[in-house]
DNA sequence: ATGAAAGCGCTAACAC
DNA sequence: GTGTTAGCGCTTTCAT
C-alpha cells in the first residue's frame, strides 16, 4: 500500500494530520502510551504523561474522534431534529439545548426539517453517523421509526411533542391544563364569543391545546366557537386572525396555539382593524418566548419553561445514555398563566410573581 | 479479545449494528460488494446489487458512516458557530445553511458560542471529529487559531463577521455603505440630532456599520453624534435607548446597529416614551429580519438577503472542499434600504421594489 | 505502568 | 465485475 503512489502537489500544505503513532514516536514511548494519555482514569505515569503531552503540543496533535468512536462506539454525538425556526420558541429550545449537551460532553448533530413533511428520510441519514441519541425538537417519527430505534438501543427524546405510540420518552409543557387555564381565565374575564386559532393539524401539542381548550369551554355551555388553522406559521395565521376578525360576529377573546401566532393576531388586530388588545379584544398565546413580554405586545401567554424542561431531556438522556433499561416516559412540565396587557383581566385570581402577573384560577380546573 | 466476557443482560437488546460482514455473508458475495453497492459510481452487476440490497434490507444494515470517514477522511460534516439565538437573524441564517448544506450532502454540527467569550477552545473540540469545514456566524476565531485551521487545510467561513488577518473567507451585508446610506437617508429627511446605538464593541460588523454611518454624517458636518452600546442584547439595548431618550436634546433619529436592537428602541420609543416613530422620531435597523416587516413595528432597515448570503458560503466552501487552492475571499452582498413607517420619509428617491419601497441616494454615496 | 497485538467497520488498491 | 488484502487511527485486552 504505498501512500507515495500520490503525486504530490507542489506546495501542498494538507499533511496528514498528526497521528497518535507520530506522538509516540516523538516522546520515544508507545503508542498505547499516548492513548492513555488522553484516557480519562488510565494509569500512566508522570513522566510518560509529560513527555507525551511535550510531544502532542510540539506535533500539534488532536485526537482522532472519528477512529476514537469507532471503536468505543460511542460518538459523544447527539442527532437533533429542529424544524424551521421561524417559530423563536426552538431557537431558544435548541439554544438552551446545545448549551446543555456541551455541559454534558456532547455535541449536537442538527437536522433542519420541514415542520410538515416527515423526518424519517433525513434521520434514516443520521443513524449511520452513528449518534448516542436523538432528540427531536417539535417533530415526530413515524412509529415504525421508534420501533427500529428502540431495537437499535438508540434513546430518543421529543421535545414539545409526543407520539402517540408512546414507545419514545417525551418532555412537553402542560398542554392540557394550560389551555383549560386560558379558558377559564378568558371566562373569567366574561368574554362570550371565543376563537381557537390552531398550529399543524394533528400535531400532538395542537391537539392537546385544542382538546383542553374547547373541554373546558363546553362544560361550560359556550357554544359556537370559531376555529381556524395557523399552522404555526406566520402567513397562515395572519390570514386565520384576519378571516376570524372580518366576521360579522367578530370574536371578543382569540386563543392561539402558539406565542408566535398571538402575536401575528396582535399585529393584525391592531394595524388591520383598530382593535386594542385587552379593551376590544382579548389574545392568549401559549409558550412565553422572550417577545411576548416586550412592552409592544404584552401578550398574555401561559408560559413553557424552557430550561427546565431542556434539564429534564437532558435527565433523561443521561439516564438513558448510562445504559440503564431504557423505560419511555413522559414528562410533563407546569407553566403559568403570564398576565400581560393583551387580554381582559379577570376581577380575581389575579397575583404579582417575581416580576410580573400571573392568574390562578379558584380551584383547579376539574378533569372531564 | 472475548466480545463474550461481558456478561449478558437479561433481554438486552442493544445488539451489535449489522455490518457490511453480516450483509455479504447473508447475500453470498464478498464484503467489498456490499460496500460498492453503497459506493455512487462504483461498478456492480445488477444481479449483486439487487442480491446485496436484499439482505441489507432484511438485516436492516446502515453503513456506518464513522468507519467510512475514518478511512476516506472526510466526514460530510461542517462544524457551525453561532452565537445564541437571541438574535432571530442568526436563526435564519442556521436555518438557510443547514438546509443548503444537506442539499449538497454535508451534516451540521452546532456549536453555540458565548457571543463575546472567545470561541476557540470549543472549537478545539470540534476539530477532533474531522469536521471537514467550519463556518463561523457572526463569530470570530483568534487570528492563531486561523492560521492552524489553514495549515490543516480546512476551510473557515465567516458569516457575517470578518476577521482582521484576512486569512479566512468571509460573507458579510455591505455594512459600509449601507450604514452610510440610512446616514444620507435619515439627512435627506431632514434630522438634526442623530444617535448611533452599537453592537458589540470592536466587531467587524459594528466596525464598518458605525464608521460608514459616522464618516458620511461628520462629511456632512454633522456634530454631536450620541452613541450608546447596546452589544446586539436585548437588555444593554433597551438600557442604551432609554438613556438617549431621556436627554435633554432627545436625538430625533437614532440608527440600531442591527434590526433586533432597533425593534426594542421602537418598543422603548413608544410604550416608555408615548413618542411615534416614523412622526416624532426616526428609527433605523439594519438586516431586514422577518419581523421588522410586521405591522406593528414597520421598521425601515438596510437589509441583508440571507439566502444569497447563504449561496455565497456554499459557494466558497464548495470550492474549497473539492480541493482547489485555498484562496480566502472576502464577499460582500449589497442589500437595501428598505423603506417602512418606523422613520420619516425624505421627498425624494423613494421607489417601489417588489412589495415595498426601497430609497436610493440620488448618487451613490461618495467614498471616504 | 507499559508495550505488543488484535481489531472497530469500512474503503481502496490490486489481482484475477 | 468481483474477491482478496491491507490498512484508516484509535482503544483495549493481555503479558510483562
Amino acid at each position: 500500500m504505498g501512500r507515495k503512489s500520490r503525486v504530490t502537489v507542489i506546495g501542498d500544505l494538507a499533511h496528514r494530520p498528526t497521528t497518535a503513532h507520530d506522538v509516540a514516536r516523538l516522546a520515544g514511548v508507545s503508542q498505547s502510551a499516548v492513548s492513555r494519555v488522553y484516557t480519562p482514569g488510565a494509569s500512566v505515569s508522570p513522566e510518560t504523561r509529560i513527555k507525551v503531552m511535550e510531544a502532542a503540543k510540539r506535533l500539534g496533535y488532536r485526537p482522532n474522534q472519528v477512529a476514537r468512536s469507532l471503536i468505543t462506539r460511542r460518538s459523544n454525538i447527539v442527532g437533533v431534529a429542529v424544524p424551521g425556526t421561524e417559530n423563536p420558541f426552538y431557537s431558544a429550545a435548541l439554544d438552551a439545548l446545545s448549551i446543555a449537551l456541551a455541559r454534558i460532553g456532547y455535541r449536537v448533530l442538527l437536522f433542519s426539517v420541514d415542520a410538515i413533511a416527515g423526518s424519517d428520510p433525513i434521520l434514516e441519514e443520521v443513524l449511520r453517523y452513528r449518534v448516542d441519541a436523538l432528540v427531536l425538537i417539535s417533530t415526530s417519527l413515524s412509529s415504525h421509526f421508534a420501533d427500529e430505534c428502540m431495537q437499535l438501543g438508540l434513546p430518543v427524546v421529543l421535545f414539545n411533542r409526543k407520539t402517540d405510540s408512546g414507545l419514545a420518552s417525551s418532555v412537553t409543557g402542560d398542554n392540557l391544563n394550560g389551555a383549560r387555564m386560558i379558558a377559564a381565565f378568558l371566562l373569567a374575564g366574561g368574554h362570550k364569543r371565543f376563537a381557537f386559532v390552531a398550529g399543524v393539524e394533528h400535531s400532538s401539542t395542537n391537539r392537546d391545546r385544542e382538546a383542553g381548550f374547547l373541554s373546558y369551554l363546553s362544560a361550560r355551555k359556550v357554544r359556537h366557537i370559531e376555529r381556524r388553522v395557523g399552522n404555526y406559521s406566520t402567513t397562515a395565521a395572519e390570514a386565520a386572525v384576519r378571516s376570524l376578525l372580518e366576521l360579522e360576529k367578530q370574536p371578543d377573546a382569540i386563543f392561539c396555539a402558539n406565542d408566535h401566532m398571538a402575536l401575528v393576531a396582535l399585529n393584525v388586530a391592531q394595524v388591520g382593524f383598530g382593535l386594542q388588545p385587552g379593551r376590544d379584544i382579548s389574545i392568549v398565546g401559549f409558550d412565553n418566548i422572550d417577545m411576548a413580554g416586550w412592552p409592544l405586545f404584552g401578550l398574555t401567554t401561559y408560559s413553557q419553561p424552557i430550561q427546565t424542561m431542556i434539564d429534564q431531556v437532558i435527565g433523561i438522556l443521561e439516564r438513558q445514555l448510562s445504559g440503564e433499561a431504557a423505560v419511555a416516559l413522559q414528562q410533563v412540565t407546569q407553566g403559568e398563566l403570564i398576565v400581560r396587557a393583551s387580554a381582559r383581566k379577570p376581577k380575581t385570581g389575579l397575583s404579582q410573581s417575581g416580576k410580573g402577573w400571573v392568574w390562578r384560577p379558584r380551584t383547579e380546573p376539574a378533569v372531564f
